[in-house]
DNA sequence: TTCGTTTGTGTAATATTATTACGTAACATA
DNA sequence: TATGTTACGTAATAATATTACACAAACGAA
């Protein structure tokens, strides 16, 4: 599904396009900082919106870093678990799927008798391009 | 591993006991409140205690809810990895353990060249006896 | 079409969570 | 004792998120 097609009102394609646009999670007041331009005033503007695009599955939350970041997968409504691997270096977020740890959580929950609505699984650490970037840094000293 | 073998400082120990006798997950400014009668003023003091617990693995941050568990398990630090299902009703969060899961994540992570640091697992929903208090009461309605 | 409902908007105020900056004290150990 | 490390206390501030209120647009059903 392209993001294009979806029905959205103009806060909620303002956030939602300058997700796309970015190369890494955005915080809520970032987000309001950019869009200040386009009319944005209150945070609540944004949150809203952010609320919104999360419901509709196009933009995930990173809690351990309160940031957003719009769905890396266009399909990715059709994957049991979204998770991703934060790099505390640069910043970004690499999205992944895999449906072995929704199956392992889902049957933990049913042997639990857990009725889980959302699921939040979030690696911190550094991704290869920065280990890269820090051993030629210290290979130059 | 008993908390009380633990060599803690005294502002470390309070925040410990504290969450040990606690029945659910506290945000770090209830536990500085919980806390004031016994000398704590300012919420550095809980953080940096908090940070410390955390370190000595005793203490867990439930990253989707800004707040901080004792770990259940005195064992735990043998096992790969730590995840809980958070009840949105009760408040309560189940601490479980996987090594599959930790399999699987170490297994994306080497496989995408990603050094990982921490991983944070975490399930919202509803808890087994909230939802047979929730099915009661509507019951008897 | 008109009513009523839902959904979204805008603004202000406030609540909650976390950190920075600074100086001091306790303590191990070389 | 001199030194380094860890912890403490206080104040100020930054960053994140929500509540409350009033109004407007969209939309379906009568």
């Amino acid at each position: 599904m392209a993001t294009a097609e979806l029905k959205l009102t103009k806060n909620q394609r303002l956030v939602l396009d300058l997700l796309c646009s970015s190369d890494a999670p955005m915080s809520a007041y970032s987000i309001l900082d950019q869009l200040r331009s386009e009319g944005l005033r209150a945070p609540l503007q944004v949150y809203r919106a952010l609320d919104k695009l999360i419901g509709l599955g196009v933009v995930h939350r990173l809690e351990s870093m309160n940031a957003f970041v719009a769905c890396a997968h266009p399909a990715c409504h059709s994957v049991e678990m979204v998770g991703f691997a934060i790099c505390e270096t640069c910043g970004k977020a690499l999205e992944f799927a895999d449906n072995d740890i929704a199956e392992i959580l889902s049957g933990w929950a049913s042997a639990n008798g857990f009725a889980a609505k959302s699921t939040s699984v979030e690696i911190k650490g550094t991704c290869a391009s920065c280990q890269k970037a820090a051993e030629s840094a210290s290979g130059a000293e």
